[in-house]
DNA sequence: TTGAAAGCGCTAACAA
DNA sequence: TTGTTAGCGCTTTCAA
């Protein structure tokens, strides 16, 4: 009937004791309204896909938590696939996404040209909210300030003295990877510094403690060091662990991401850190005001990182 | 049309020359199913949902990746929710798993024997597959030999001349928690050795460097450890370099579950593994099973450990 | 404000 | 082997 339905819908044109009536008889049977029914009938299945390129990624794990939390406050359930980059499964969780008629997708996906994912995107028939990605698609999108962020972070280090800073970051081929180097070249030189040597692992995952040992056994080596929050930070703590160097006496360290290692480590390291809140609430906002069809325009927001200051970087003794 | 119904999901009765016919048209019409019609005629979504308490512990993680692939190769598609060991999330996913009509759950919540819980999982109206968890419930089920596992690693260091180790598990309130503390002990005593000092965080993601120092400060320090290879191991090894104690040198160190930071760490270290192909077939043949209404009786199973040599341990010098 | 009726897009049962 | 028909459980539309 009618009438149960818009009173379990909490939709308008009910009478409140009507609705009552209704809330408690459902209570009483065990009602459990069938969500195939619903989304068949309504054209939407409230189902809202996130594709991560890599779910050990704290930023991601950590997002995806919060997200999901949020999602499901306004009735949403979040459906999530972590890729490990893999082109293969990018594109298959995309068609999967597509099939299942999510209302939404939420994209960081490891391959931003690809020529057939963005296919797959433009045909897509629900909104995309991309997540600091290059994707020449049509879509909202917010994109982190990696210049601002490397500021930041090579800005501290120089106002302690440090000249000779060694980064270590992934020479991924999305945006956040294609950018940090540069942006990192930029804060050096914006800093009167000249880059010097560099660690580029792969990916955010290759292990770096041969690298990352070589550059630290030169003569003059930095004084410090910009290294990604990923499995980079562990394995970087590792070389330095070997290498008898202490955090911060012998050299200062800041991470690119936040995490649960950075925050609890001894001595805590200084970290740039997204708003995940802000980062939660923009997504969130966006994608169900596509959802509901009140968005307009298309979306473009660039969110800054904070650091962190903790106690991993001193006055440098150089 | 029925047959074309047929001819799609590859049903018997369908002419080979009728079947290509109407999959060639769906290809040439960009025919897309619509999951919610299919799942409400055939009463049946497709999608399988996970409840796991931690999404950082390395061996969900890993396991929702594999599990996932697997699951997809079958036409399902994978839901993941982690509680991260709070008992609301935990209830709330439950039940959004049963409104959505879960074809099955697979499930390794941080609460075991909470009356909710329970209650929700016995009125659960789709197949659960209980994961190292003592559930009172009757349901599938894949346990970990903990004991089995303790024996492997204590007896390994014994044989190397170990006799005073150290073990850092959480105390957790569910299977793995209850029963390391107790198969430890078991197993020192299998081996001749007497249980000595022990750390015990709160939780798998709980820091224990100051436990840990503390506990290799004394004038008889262990000479070995075995550790939870969560956050617990990040953090020991961040203790032990802070004491300048090296690994195996000065120290001997097991990892129980294994991970890319105990793989990838120099020098490697030795862990205690799940099996986890043969974890993830167990549940996808069990699952698949109940799903298809093959099963018959309930399934209990025990899944050992193996303990992978690495570099981390080495004879005792005391 | 409520009830009645139609129909979302499939698949299962049945008839041809 | 194929076509026809009914109906899954909701929401939406329309009429009362």
């Amino acid at each position: 009937m009618g009438t149960a339905s818009r009173a379990m819908n909490e939709a308008p044109g009910v009478m409140e004791q009507t609705r009552e009536a209704v809330q408690r008889a459902a209570r009483e049977l065990g009602y459990q309204p069938n969500a195939a029914a619903r989304a068949l009938r309504s054209r939407s299945s409230r189902l809202i896909g996130c594709l991560f390129s890599d779910l050990e990624n704290p930023l991601y794990t950590r997002l995806f938590n919060s997200l999901q939390d949020r999602l499901a406050d306004e009735g949403f359930v979040t459906l999530i696939t972590a890729s490990a980059g893999k082109l293969d499964r990018e594109k298959q969780a995309i068609s999967i996404f597509a099939e299942r008629g999510m209302d939404a997708i939420v994209i960081a996906p490891g391959h931003q040209q690809d020529p057939e994912i963005v296919q797959l995107l433009e045909k897509f028939p629900a909104p995309i909210f991309v997540l600091d990605r290059d994707i020449p698609i049509q879509a909202d999108r917010l994109v982190f300030d990696h210049f601002a962020a490397m500021d930041l972070a090579v800005g501290h280090l120089a106002k302690l003295g440090h000249r000779s800073i060694l980064p270590v970051f992934s020479h991924q081929n999305t945006r956040p990877g294609l950018m940090r180097h540069a942006a990192f070249d930029a804060a050096m030189r914006g800093a009167g510094l000249t880059p010097g040597a560099r660690v580029e692992p792969e990916t955010p995952n290759t292990p770096v403690f041969r690298e990352v040992q070589a550059a630290l056994s030169c003569d003059d080596r930095p004084t410090a060091m910009i290294v990604q929050g990923t499995h980079v930070l562990p394995s970087t703590l590792n070389a330095l662990a070997n290498l008898r160097l202490r955090v911060p006496e012998d050299i200062s360290l800041i991470a690119v991401g936040d995490s649960a290692l950075a925050e609890e480590h001894v001595p805590p390291i200084t970290a740039l850190r997204l708003d995940r809140s802000a980062l939660v609430e923009e997504i969130t906002a966006r994608v169900l005001a596509r959802i509901r069809g009140q968005a307009t325009e298309v979306s473009e927001k660039v969110l800054g990182y904070q650091l962190m200051e903790r106690a991993s970087c001193r006055r440098s003794i150089a």
